[in-house]
DNA sequence: GTTTAGCACTCAAGGAAGTGGAGTGCTAAA
DNA sequence: TTTAGCACTCCACTTCCTTGAGTGCTAAAC
């Protein structure tokens, strides 16, 4: 059977009207809705061959339509128009963002925040470091005997810092070597390579010099891991509960769950696609499948990506979210591109 | 009317059967629960007593009865029997916080999961800094002509650091200097003076030395303010839904709203208790009026507390939260008290 | 005075039956 | 191919009834 441009136009005016009303779309609105060219008896027949194709389905033998995922695949992939972002919307993402520089963690996290109460669904963030990371440049500075700190400096020009305590004093004047010592044997290398090269001195040093050592080389090692991996930022779970869909419990349960305990197995979108949608059946996650989810990633510099994401019902205002979650990441894009006009060269000194 | 010890009785049978079963408790259970020494009758004329006297309260006409805000708080101030955690669940909280040391945050936040999963409710942890923080101690460090790396250390011993660029170039050798400067002046006074001083020196100083310094007070003055404000960690909102009395949905979302969104607002214990239960109406809050929350403190050193609360019905078991909460907190108190056994002397180094 | 048996009464919860209405599918005519 | 017409389906809602747990009150017993 064939998908003329009337069955098409059908599909969209049920899609339309379903997501708005949340009520399943009988024959005689749509005929309306299209002009009322032809009559309701038509518009049934076109239904019943919808449906067979798998676009529509029925929640019981007298009700309206629904959209099917097959159905909201095709609405997004051909049928919703494309919207803008209005004026006014535009502005206050602008004036939102428009804030001083933060640690990335805070953007996210208020990126998150923002999304979600603009489109009125829950809203995740995350930013996806780039797995080879490496630390550019050691500093030790001597506190008293027992204590120093470390500060470690990443490829991508991040800086942590943590006071250490070792157990036996310090030699007098060996933190320098130390911090050269981690110069020029513990830069540029995975965390992997870190670990075996401590093995190998191990024997080489004596204790209280290995000591430090091994916790300076720890606290870089954990600072690599934590960059390396996604912290997932989620906000706005509560309105998942107002969504009529999710007034049923086992869903907004597992939602729920997932979006307060489990964020990590939220949907990532494919390298190199700036923005996806996932409806329902398509979501791996389990409890997600009767849920839709927009997620866009941005370039946030350094070889890092940033992802922003909605979860919503499969009856979510698609071409609404695309266009305010697109805008965002833009807008992120450029944020981020201005703070690191200068990337850092290379340069050690201990 | 007075409350004979039978009375009492009656009212700790009536909370702990209603706090198990979450269904109004009739009286001829109550006959039964107490051995069958009185008849159900009896029993009826007693609780007719204790409702009058408010202590009891009554769904409708023809339910049992259940607690009231006023019989929960004299079941918890005297009725109730103050429950030691098992060794078994002693056991799983010492395993679970055996592990290695991490940041503050990673601790709270792995502390609230923690109490959350072991009393089945959400629950909340944070960190009241002491206000009056100061920073003990600046190092400057080299990047490259147009960028430093600024540490600061707290005077509670915690180490901050970033990446700072300016617009001009620094001149060379004189970051020691600055950071002479700022070890001089910068050091054990708050906020406000730092600003005050910083405008002070903005006329003497030649613009490529005043911009670093006052990025790096910048800087410093976020740290402070940052960890000096309770930032809350919450988690197993979830939970929250499983209770029979948020299948309601208001309520349910008001809570949520303020455990996810507004977490601020949840109760802090008040100084020099170290375990507060407010029930009911006790809470200040208006979406907590429905529920109760049971919240200790615990000491970190440096000046600190931490708080760490579980939020859950009235109808909570409050015998086991409070002694596990407990339990928990001591073993806080003992882990931190471990990791403080060296407090740093001052000790200026530039 | 306190306790108890007995009884009428109340009320929520749950099931059965009936009704209305929205929407469908099908047929036959245009 | 479209449309009017009609019988049919099924959910949602209401009404009515029944059941059972639990009460309050009274009058007798302790």
């Amino acid at each position: 059977m064939e998908l003329t441009a009337r069955k098409k136009q059908i599909l969209k005016v049920v899609t339309e009207r379903y997501i708005d009303a949340a009520e399943p779309v009988g024959s005689k609105y749509i005929a309306q809705a299209m002009g009322g060219s032809v009559s309701s008896a038509t518009i049934r027949n076109e239904l019943a061959d919808l449906t067979e194709m798998g676009y529509l389905e029925q929640p019981h033998t007298s009700a309206g339509r629904v959209p099917s995922p097959k159905g909201y695949r095709l609405y997004v992939n051909e049928l919703m128009e494309q919207r803008q972002v209005s004026p006014d919307e535009a502005a206050d993402i602008d004036a939102a963002l428009g804030g001083k520089r933060k640690e990335l963690d805070a953007v996210l996290a208020q990126a998150g925040q923002m999304v979600s109460s603009i489109v009125s669904y829950p809203a995740y963030a995350a930013a996806a470091g780039k797995s080879g990371l490496t630390v550019r440049r050691y500093d030790l500075l001597p506190v008293d005997a027992l204590s120093f700190i470390a500060v470690v400096m990443t490829a991508d020009s991040r800086v942590k810092s943590q006071l250490l305590r070792t157990d036996l004093p310090l030699p007098d004047g060996q933190l320098p070597n130390l911090a050269n010592l981690l110069n020029t044997h513990f830069t540029g290398i995975s965390t992997e390579e870190m670990g075996a090269k401590l093995m190998s001195l191990a024997s080489q040093l004596k204790a209280e010099l290995f000591m430090p050592l091994s916790q300076a080389i720890e606290f870089a090692t954990g600072v690599l891991d934590r960059s390396a991996q996604h912290q997932f930022f989620t906000t706005g779970q509560t309105r998942l509960l107002s969504q009529p869909e999710f007034q049923d419990f086992g869903k907004a349960n597992d939602l729920m769950a997932l979006l307060t305990d489990r964020k990590e197995n939220l949907p990532v979108p494919d390298e190199n696609t700036s923005m996806q949608i996932l409806i329902g059946p398509e979501n791996v996650n389990e409890a997600l499948k009767d849920a839709s989810v927009v997620v866009a990633s941005y370039d946030i510099g350094d070889n890092m990506r940033g992802l922003i994401g909605v979860v919503g019902p499969t009856r979510m205002d698609y071409a609404a979210v695309a266009a305010r979650l697109s805008y965002f990441a833009e807008s992120l894009t450029r944020m981020f591109g201005k703070n690191n006009e200068l990337p850092p060269k290379e340069d050690h000194i201990s």
